[in-house]
DNA sequence: CGCCTCATTGATTCTACTCAATTCGGGTGG
DNA sequence: CCACCCGAATTGAGTAGAATCAATGAGGCG
């Protein structure tokens, strides 16, 4: 299940500018240390778990980003959630995971073998909740607005998970970005332009856009 | 918070024909009701809770459909979930509904009064896991299919929460579907046609529609 | 019978997708 | 240090699919 997990993280570099450190911070979260669990490093782009697969831990973020997602037949694919440090993932209605989890970059993962669920059972419901709060926002996204009100509402949201205001880091590829909010690459980089050439963000370069208008921004999702 | 609910249920004429048997036989689900609990009769649109109010119990539907969705400032509309017969709905992260729930049909609903979690948390804990997978199944329809592969799937959907094969009854009209799939009610319906003179489904009546090929409109969907 | 709402069908517009061509940025090796 | 390479991102031109605008048709109820 961990192949593609190094054992022996060789932290030359994990460690970036600002941002990552923020998320260190906000890290100890909800799950408790104090269970039975076991620190994985993964490089970019592993997978912490794939669809199909028996569901046996819950996963909680210490540093980096993950995706979950689904792919149809014909290679589409919808990312359904990203997840930042402190944000916990994994839980199953049916002890199989439906979705495949990959690390977005590098990312250091807490994970609880079951079952601790007899024990810390109220905060699993609230991160169940959470993440069943965080779905159904999106489907509004997704379901009812255009283009420019998706990227909006997705540079407001990282703004928001991360505790910087302004420089928002994106750990993820337009492809990522694309496939989460529903849109081609080429739609999502149209749209980050637009939103340059009208004065609302800085694209500081690819992975980092400042929020220059986030009033504005927010005026375009609801 | 329950003004518009009958609280003398006028049963007339709510069970219809075959199908809403065959959802009451499925509804004493998880819930058991030896929890302290009310049954609340509901006309179609009463509205059950709105966003924004005090979440304080869950829902149990008995017979009827529910529909959970939430609105933009300009009046779009994004319909997150319906809710058949044995299903519960109702649980939120922070206390607060997100969103509003109202009957679609005449309703019967079981109200499960918080604090009731201490006793029934892992029922709880799986129905917040069924809506989460029902939720990211959706983002997966609506996020990366088209207006056929939607309908297809809302179709087969709808036919699997029913027990009957083949005839399907549809408790909402074509602009909760519309808003549920993300499309306006004239894709809908010309989906609808365009699926019937394919001879996929026999469009019986405007709330009927029996699959005819279900083995196609699947190989749409994935 | 007529009214009213919902659903269907048609004609046109527009948004985002597709296909294609550069450009940018990071890494490697000379 | 610089030239080169490769994948990712951006930009452009044309197209397809769903939205919009508009008209017609079908039920349900007074």
């Amino acid at each position: 299940m961990f192949a593609q997990a190094a054992t022996a993280p060789k932290l030359t570099v994990p460690f970036g500018a600002g941002q990552l450190h923020a998320e260190v911070r906000r890290a100890p979260a909800s799950f408790s240390p104090d269970q039975p669990h076991q620190v994985m490093f993964y490089e970019a782009n592993a997978e912490i778990y794939a669809q199909g697969e028996q569901a046996t831990a819950l996963y909680l973020v210490e540093f980096g980003a993950v995706r979950l997602y689904r792919l149809l037949a014909d290679g589409r694919r919808q990312i359904s959630a990203f997840h930042v440090a402190g944000e916990v993932f994994g839980f199953e209605a049916d002890g199989q995971h439906h979705f495949f989890a990959e690390a977005v970059g590098q990312a250091c993962i807490r994970v609880f073998r079951k079952p601790a669920g007899e024990t810390n059972w109220r905060q699993t419901l609230a991160a169940a909740l959470a993440a069943l709060v965080r779905a159904q926002e999106h489907l509004l996204v997704i379901g009812r607005q255009n283009a420019a009100e998706r990227v909006a509402a997705f540079l407001l949201d990282m703004m928001e998970r991360q505790n910087s205001d302004c420089a928002v880091q994106l750990p993820m590829s337009r492809t990522d970005i694309g496939d989460y909010l529903g849109l081609t690459i080429e739609t999502v980089s149209r749209t980050f332009s637009k939103f340059r050439s009208r004065g609302l963000v800085r694209l500081v370069n690819t992975r980092t856009v400042e929020i220059l208008d986030a009033a504005t921004l927010r005026a375009m999702c609801d």
